[in-house]
DNA sequence: ACAAGCAGGATTGTTGAACAATCTTTTGTT
DNA sequence: AACAAAAGATTGTTCAACAATCCTGCTTGT
């Protein structure tokens, strides 16, 4: 990090997602191997720093670290989707619940899902994604509780390097029957059950879809 | 720390742990504020190796930073205690799930279930404590779901927390009807939903016990 | 007397260099 | 060719320094 005028971030937090995002965009592919001394070159910043960033990047599971021996970016198969899938539905259904525990719909939610379905008729499918991805963040956000969030982010990550990494490969978009506004309105609609489906059944979908990007030989179930 | 021959964990973890158990202990009291120099004086390790710890107790709960200002001992009210013991039960919730779906019961589970009855004539209230946090520690573990593992190891030191402050004040021993044995009994009957009422009303129960010692005047439920 | 503001001290944020411990690779000897 | 020793690379940890920010208390002008 070289000049920055008034200090908005931490440092330690920007390489964290500078570094997130060249595992997610493969400049770091799965397996590489990680050298301390060449990431403080490639982002100019102390080991120090940079050691505190890569310790969050392996607690969220991007990162893999074998004592005294290195550090690699996370591989994963598709066993490995199917317990991150599982794990983010379990916490996005308890988000749900919580949010019609409240009483009211986010209108940040409202829009975030119409947005979804406004550009999946045109070609912005890179655009498309980051937003549904940033529906599923903003929908645990808004449960109102700063620990199932917590939860949430510590295999959120994961979620992003399943998804960024199948980004060009993934057969076909699985999203585009307006699943988000559905999702909603059941929630408005106080209907429990219905809302818990629609998701379940949408991150099913998802997992499905991932199934011929991260299945290997040595990969049972 | 000091000599140490063959080095088993790492300076960090070791410090990770010690500046947990004193917070458990009360060495540091909810609310304390902690001073980097201080804690690298009592514990003689360098600022930077007690960073690295000092973070991870922050994304576990047990601390909460303050940017440039300080770090704090987490202080938690009734409306945490039921927000964590939520979450816990979740969690723990989809152990039971995972274990059950495996076909076998770990026999350490049963080991400890028999330990903590055992032991609930006597006056080992303390030993009795640790047993019972260490049940449904390694019933998440036995899960087979490393990252389940690590999502309830985000919520499970403030439930540590929580169980730790009021050891010596929670009015009655709320695990002295086998909750432990029985539990492990539908699950071995492949009764799922038996076992999941079993686990929820033992959580339940805690919660309970617990209300007398967070509750505040300044806490809506 | 009192509010504004400035100076100084304390604490965190970040850096750089150093050395020990451990792992990997190369080299050397038989 | 095989095994052992030396050399090199990387991580683990420490120390010292300085910048940035926050807190405290004092000075000063009215």
């Amino acid at each position: 990090m070289s000049d920055m005028y008034p200090k908005v971030v931490s440092t330690v937090d920007a390489i964290y997602h500078t570094l997130a995002d060249d595992i997610f965009s493969m400049r770091f592919p799965p397996g590489a191997k990680i050298t301390e001394a060449a990431l403080c070159a490639r982002y100019g910043v102390s080991r120090n720093t940079l050691r505190e960033a890569v310790a969050m990047l392996l607690s969220h599971g991007l990162l893999v670290k074998i004592a005294n021996k290195g550090i690699y970016v996370r591989t994963l198969n598709y066993s490995d989707v199917k317990e991150i899938f599982r794990l983010r539905e379990l916490l996005e259904l308890e988000a749900i619940r919580s949010i019609m525990n409240s009483g009211n719909i986010p209108l940040e939610l409202v829009q975030l899902a119409d947005q979804i379905d406004e550009n999946v008729t045109e070609d912005s499918w890179d655009a498309n994604l980051k937003t549904d991805v940033q529906f599923h963040s903003r929908l645990v956000a808004s449960a109102g509780s700063p620990r199932l969030h917590r939860l949430y982010s510590a295999i959120f990550a994961e979620v992003k390097l399943v998804i960024y990494h199948s980004r060009h490969i993934v057969p076909i978009n699985p999203n585009n029957d307006s699943h988000h506004r559905k999702l909603l309105a059941a929630m408005e609609n106080d209907d429990l059950a219905e809302a818990q489906r629609i998701l379940s059944d949408h991150i099913h979908a998802a997992v499905e879809s991932f199934r011929s990007v991260f299945e290997t030989d040595s990969d049972d179930d």
